[in-house]
DNA sequence: AATTTACTTTAAAAAGC
DNA sequence: GCTTTAAAAAGTAAATT
């Protein structure tokens, strides 16, 4: 049998990071090919890196968001090709900004179709949000680890909102752990 | 001091007329809906809980009315759909289903997903259609709910699906565009869960 | 009727309205 | 609250072919 656990896929990282400097972003959209700058919608600029691939918001403050990526390496990766590339437009960049994850969104694959009616009242109708006149996944508020968790009828699942790499390995086992105890996996 | 105590009267007042507006909208969309006078009440119990609740700040007065009463006819079995409820309301869709969805988690009202059966009196009777008929549709919904096949499904497109399919089964055939137009989804909605359902239920046809 | 595109839900940060 | 970004899940819908 294949473990739950070993079909965890990391889809998406959101970072957050700061070069110390404030910028000019009507200058920056200038200067970097490919830019989006639209201020009367959002005051971010938006710049994809191609290898890995990724999308980064950055803001006067001199503050970045990135995500897209697909793993923290990805994420340091992606990161580094823009500070590069600050630099290369003599704006000064500080020697290893600190970079923090915010939020990781994986997918997985419990291996069992899921009766959703079923598993809404056994998980309690409290922690759960079933409408799926309105959206065809469960959503389950977990505690420990604090994350989002997304069930589908086909057995398919996503993590999100852990900020670390193994909240989602801690989320499958609890709720894979649940379901079983409710002997409605399989 | 007397400022205050205008101040307190206005308040009051203003409230007061804010909780007659929102009964008086939830009773214009229930009359429009068709919906008996006990789930107006319902809708404005969970509204007056809602107001205590401090549940409206950030929300708009209609929406609030139109969410309740969305509960309200889920409450007592009668459901209307988001898209039926959103024909009488001047809120759209989207901001109802939220504003439910915030509502009954705050409210603690533990509603269980609707059963697509609740459906099937209302639809079939719009059509016309036999009690034989009628039956059979929850005969079909029951037996393919039971074997996993209703999970993430809308209720809506489910019921619109089996009541097709009975419709064949008892010689009373209705078209797809017909059920589609009373059941509110569409005919490619209804083709899908139609497949679904009687090869689930081993039907020949 | 098949394809394609797009929207629904979840989380999180950023600056500003 | 909202705006923008990205990504997955599966259902529904609308526009094309």
């Amino acid at each position: 049998m294949t473990n739950p656990a070993d079909s965890i896929e990391i889809q998406n990282v959101v970072a957050s990071t700061g070069i110390g400097q404030e910028l000019d972003l009507e200058a920056l959209a200038e200067d970097l090919p490919g830019a989006d700058f639209n201020p009367d919608n959002f005051p971010g600029l938006v710049y994809r890196t191609q290898e890995p691939k990724a999308a980064a918001l950055i803001f006067r403050s001199g503050k970045i968001v990135c995500t897209g990526a697909k793993s923290i390496d990805d994420v340091h990766e992606a990161l580094g090709i823009i500070f590069e590339k600050l630099r290369g437009l003599q704006i000064p960049v500080e020697e290893d900004p600190d970079i923090t994850v915010q939020n990781i969104v994986s997918s997985a694959d419990l291996g069992h179709n899921l009766n959703l009616n079923a598993l809404a009242i056994g998980l309690g109708l409290e922690d759960v949000e079933y409408e799926p006149e309105q959206f065809p996944g469960l959503v389950y508020r977990m505690d420990e680890p604090e994350v989002v968790i997304l069930l589908f009828g086909s057995g398919k699942i996503v993590i999100t909102g852990g900020k670390r790499t193994d909240d989602a390995e801690g989320a499958v086992e609890e709720i894979v752990e649940r379901i079983e105890g409710l002997g409605l996996l399989g | 001091r007397l400022r205050k105590w205008q101040e307190r009267i206005r308040t009051k007042d203003a409230g007061e007329r804010n909780l007659q507006f929102a009964l008086s909208e939830i009773d214009r969309m229930a009359s429009a809906l068709g919906v008996p006078r006990s789930v107006r009440e319902v809708a404005s119990v969970i509204y007056r809980r809602a107001l205590n609740e401090d549940l409206i700040r950030g929300r708009s007065i209609e929406g609030v009315s139109t969410a309740a009463l969305y509960a309200a006819c889920r409450k007592e079995g009668i459901p209307r759909s988001l898209e039926e409820i959103s024909d009488v309301s001047r809120v759209d869709r989207k901001e109802i289903g939220r504003t439910y969805r915030y509502i009954s988690q705050e409210l603690g009202l533990e509603m269980r997903p609707v059963d697509p059966q609740k459906y099937v009196p209302r639809f079939s009777s719009e059509l016309g259609l036999s009690e034989e008929v009628q039956s059979k549709a929850n005969e079909i919904i029951e037996t393919t709910a039971e074997q996993g096949l209703l999970s993430g499904k809308s209720p809506t497109g489910y019921a619109a699906a089996a009541i097709y399919a009975a419709s064949l089964l008892c010689n009373e055939k209705k078209t797809q565009r017909e059920v589609a137009d009373v059941a509110q989804v569409t005919e490619v909605t209804i083709r899908n869960r139609y497949q679904e359902q009687i090869e689930a239920m081993g039907i020949h046809a």
